[in-house]
Order: C-alpha cells, then sequence, then structure tokens
DNA sequence: ATGCCGTACCGTGTACGA
C-alpha cells in the first residue's frame, strides 16, 4: 500500500497538477489539505476517471480537506470528534476513512497566525484534542491501523526549519507548539518518514516569496504519524520535491509512505 | 517593518497563509 499526503493550496488551481501527479505517483490513498472549496463544487468525477473514490470536506473557500482511495472508502469522518471550534464555527480541517484496512486522517492543524493570537490558541487546544482522540482510539484498540497525516503546521525541531533566526518569535517552533507535536507522538503516533529522510535540511514546504525553493529556505511541517501496527509496516517513505518545481505548485510537496500488506 | 507570492472573495481592495 501506498499513501500520500499533500496540501495542495486549491484544488482550483491545483486541478491540472494535481490530476497529473496522481496519475504518475501509482499512489493508493491520497489525503489531501487546503482543498479551498465546498463540498458540492469538488470536482469528485476527476478523481473517479482515474479510478479512486473521494470523501472530502469543505465548507467554503477556506480549509477543506480529503481522502482520496482506489483500495476501498469506508466508515467516512467527517471531523475528529471534538474538536474545538473558532468563531462558534466548525472549520473543514479533518476528515477520516478506511482505506485498505487502514483508518486515514487527512488533517490541516490551525496556522495560529502569530503567538498569544486566539487562533494560536486554537491551534494548541485543537491539537490537545487530536491527542486525547489517537491516544483513547489506541487504548481501544491496540492493534490499531491508523495515521494522522497531513498539515501540522509545526516544525517540530530547529532542524526542520533553515533559520533559527529567521524564525524567532514566530508561530510553529514555539515550545507550546512542539511540545502539542510531542504529546500526539507520545501517544504513540511515529513520525515514519524521518527514518527514511533525516535531517537537518530536509523541508515538506517552501514560501512562495524571496525564491525561497530556490534558496532551499523550507520547512519542514507536513507529517504522517503512524500508530505503532501500522509503523511496523513501513518499507519506505518520499517528500517529492520535484513536484514543487515548475508552473503553478503547491507551496507543499506531497509526502509519500509505503507499507507491507498486513 | 514591509514586501516579497499566491489564492479566493460581490473584488478594482481585503483576508489569509506560515
Amino acid at each position: 500500500m501506498r499513501m500520500a499526503t499533500w496540501n495542495i493550496n486549491s484544488i482550483r488551481a491545483r486541478h491540472d497538477r494535481v490530476l497529473a501527479w496522481l496519475e504518475r505517483s501509482d499512489v493508493d490513498v491520497l489525503a489531501l489539505q487546503e482543498t479551498k472549496i465546498d463540498d458540492a463544487r469538488f470536482p469528485v468525477e476527476s478523481f473517479e476517471k482515474l479510478g479512486y473514490r473521494v470523501a472530502h470536506h469543505g465548507t467554503n473557500q477556506w480549509n477543506g480537506v480529503a481522502v482520496a482511495s482506489r483500495i476501498g472508502l469506508e466508515d467516512v469522518q467527517i471531523g475528529v470528534p471534538g474538536l474545538p471550534e473558532y468563531d462558534q464555527a466548525a472549520e473543514a480541517r479533518s476528515i477520516g476513512a478506511v482505506c485498505g484496512g487502514v483508518r486515514v486522517w487527512s488533517l490541516y492543524v490551525p496556522n495560529g497566525r502569530a503567538v498569544d493570537d486566539p487562533h494560536y490558541h486554537y491551534k494548541l487546544h485543537w491539537l490537545a484534542v487530536l491527542r486525547d482522540y489517537a491516544e483513547k482510539q489506541l487504548a481501544n484498540e491496540p492493534h490499531l491501523q491508523m495515521v494522522l497525516c497531513g498539515d501540522f503546521n509545526i516544525a517540530p525541531t530547529d532542524d526542520d526549519i533553515w533559520s533559527v533566526e529567521y524564525y524567532q518569535g514566530s508561530t510553529h517552533v514555539t515550545g507550546p507548539e512542539r511540545q502539542a507535536f510531542t504529546s500526539v507522538v507520545d501517544a504513540g503516533f511515529t513520525d515514519v518518514v524521518r527514518p527514511f529522510h533525516p535531517g537537518p535540511g530536509v523541508y515538506t514546504y517552501w514560501d512562495y516569496t524571496r525564491l525561497s525553493f530556490q534558496k532551499r529556505r523550507g520547512m519542514r511541517i507536513d507529517f504522517a504519524l503512524a500508530s505503532p501496527a501500522l509503523a511496523a509496516r513501513v518499507t519506505g517513505a518520499q517528500i517529492d520535491r520535484e513536484e514543487r518545481k515548475g508552473k503553478g505548485p503547491s507551496d507543499h510537496a506531497p509526502v509519500i509512505v509505503e507499507f507491507r500488506d498486513a
């Protein structure tokens, strides 16, 4: 089983690139973030033509997440249970589905905007709820096959950013955010890409401005965190930085993980 | 300190991103 997670920064702006990538990447499951579209307008047919079924959760031009799968799409869950709202509105930041026996979560963790901004506290609360959910699932089922993948909007260590000085005082690198990320890992969900691509200098996101990609100035903020039983099946992983090149790329690269059969 | 670039919105500017 081959799966990927990718923040595409708009399915409308990225439609042709996403479908072309899907066609050549040979992934069975693709978790998407930032589709930036509502359910009614998501181009499900384009994915179906390539043999994928899609579960999408989007309410407006912000956020939006999806799971596309050619190996089954069962027990779709719109949102991790108990996640907080912002301004009395549930944002479309998580969707889960069982694909080929694995519960795949596509997550778009809140950005946080600025340290101590209300959105920053919302981000930390959101991550705490995610951690509690994941921990509980694992406690209920020791052989749980589950992966939490997506854009976590956190660079867990200084190796995951191109410059400590540049991000001084910014979100994504603060102690509380890194602790929130670590607590998900400590709940039993392992970063299964890192062993195959040790840092420093390995990134999944590069700012559109300032020629960041060309200058290799990025951040590693997109992850696949696997439950113990699923992590034991990992055979390889890639970060497809080629996809960040060319005309009209997303600012994030696809992250791919391969699992042996259960 | 800001723009830098990119996306989407009843849009000729504003909000958001990380």
